[in-house]
DNA sequence: CCTTCTGTGTTGCATATATCACAAAGATAT
DNA sequence: ATATCTTTGTGATATATGCAACACAGAAGG
């Protein structure tokens, strides 16, 4: 349950007042809970629940292990961040998916059925929480397109500079941080951590990028 | 502007009358255009337009045209498939992207903020309007999730065999038929087309699939 | 009919990338 | 402080993948 003063932060719940708050969780039978770092969230493999989960605060990211048990990050999510089988990953029959807490994180669990069916009611702020969740979908369609324009590249060099463009277009500047270590941004771009850190060795020496820790520099 | 007919058959109109659906059109200042294979039906480098496509009828495809002229296919936009700046790609700023007509398209596009604007009619026609666009970036997002499952493997065997068991998956049998050219897969998968061929072989002669021009057969 | 284009299938060769292995620095916990 | 991690950094080697080139079939179009 939200306090008053996390409901005016929350993505899913703007401009929905505290009263209409409350009765929309017992509408939609949605449940909070809260999560300590690597806690593991959801798994999709356990077909039980076919909610769809919000991020409300915290941070946490969904991730895919596969037969020979490689992990790769598929996903970022912070607040706002929505996942749900109904809108992932068939996922590979052999696969598991799991979505691991990093940060301490508050997740909202909501029947999504439950929100594209038409509520008989045709209560305002059921509408208001529609409207509010789409533009949480087209973040997340625009998130996971700037993934595959990324994915989409031909060779190392190519997925670096295109993250790294993405980066810097999102900072408003030449300069930026890394979200997460080297190690998992090889895993972003899924390529072996070696083969990336020569490249990246590469790009410095002819002066593309400038690197200290985190911290990238485009030239 | 669609008939009668065609009305019930959007996946964006759905549940709403004909005559909620003119004023609809007015309000939202729509615009629905057709197109013949092979028209340009939308680029992004022109900055002027922030609208939203949406495919009423027919089938178009997105494509990014990289620095040195490399086409790769983005999307596969069927009915219901949702485009626009503000839910795609950055696009790297050397690089052109295009949504290119496959076969006769009827194309609506709306002005995107109206729609996550409240209305201050408080219209019920919007709503249902706002339900249906979620249930269709819902699907977008889907997509582009299996998108990148696939993308983030690491060889093109798991490449293709994962691309496999979704259209498997998909089509509820083990057999399938690709809804594209060979070609045109390499390019969905983002590798050489003749290395893509030559690891098909290989996955032929291992008895893994079978496979006579576009349909396949996972064993 | 011939021409032109797109899709398919295959090969030799160069090279980018993965694999494995090791070492040092920082982080975290005991 | 010590031990145990993870992260970063680098190199030698095998291999998968990309590239260029060619041949053939069928479709589309004049």
């Amino acid at each position: 349950m939200l306090s008053q003063q996390e409901l005016e932060k929350s993505p899913l719940f703007q401009d929905i007042s505290y009263e209409e708050y409350r009765s929309l969780l017992t509408c939609f039978q949605a449940v909070q809970k809260s999560f300590r770092s690597d806690d593991l969230i959801y798994d999709f493999s356990s077909p039980k629940n076919d909610a769809v989960g919000i991020v409300e605060r915290g941070c946490a990211a969904l991730i895919r292990i596969d037969e020979e048990g490689v992990a790769t990050v598929m996903e970022e999510l912070g607040p706002g961040g929505v996942f749900g089988r109904t809108l992932a990953f068939a996922g590979s029959s052999g696969d598991s998916l799991q979505v691991v807490c990093r940060t301490p994180c508050d997740v909202l669990f909501i029947d999504y059925p439950h929100i594209l069916k038409r509520c008989e009611h045709a209560c305002n702020r059921h509408s208001v929480l529609v409207q509010n969740m789409l533009r949480l979908m087209s973040d997340k369609a625009q998130a996971l397109s700037q993934r595959v324009d990324v994915l989409s590249r031909r060779s190392i060099r190519e997925k670096l500079l295109c993250y790294f463009r993405q980066l810097s277009e999102r900072a408003g500047s030449n300069t930026f941080t890394l979200p997460f270590s080297l190690s998992t941004l090889a895993d972003y771009i899924a390529t072996d951590r070696s083969a990336m850190m020569r490249e990246l060795k590469r790009l410095r020496e002819e002066g593309v990028v400038r690197s200290d820790g985190r911290q990238f520099t485009l030239l």
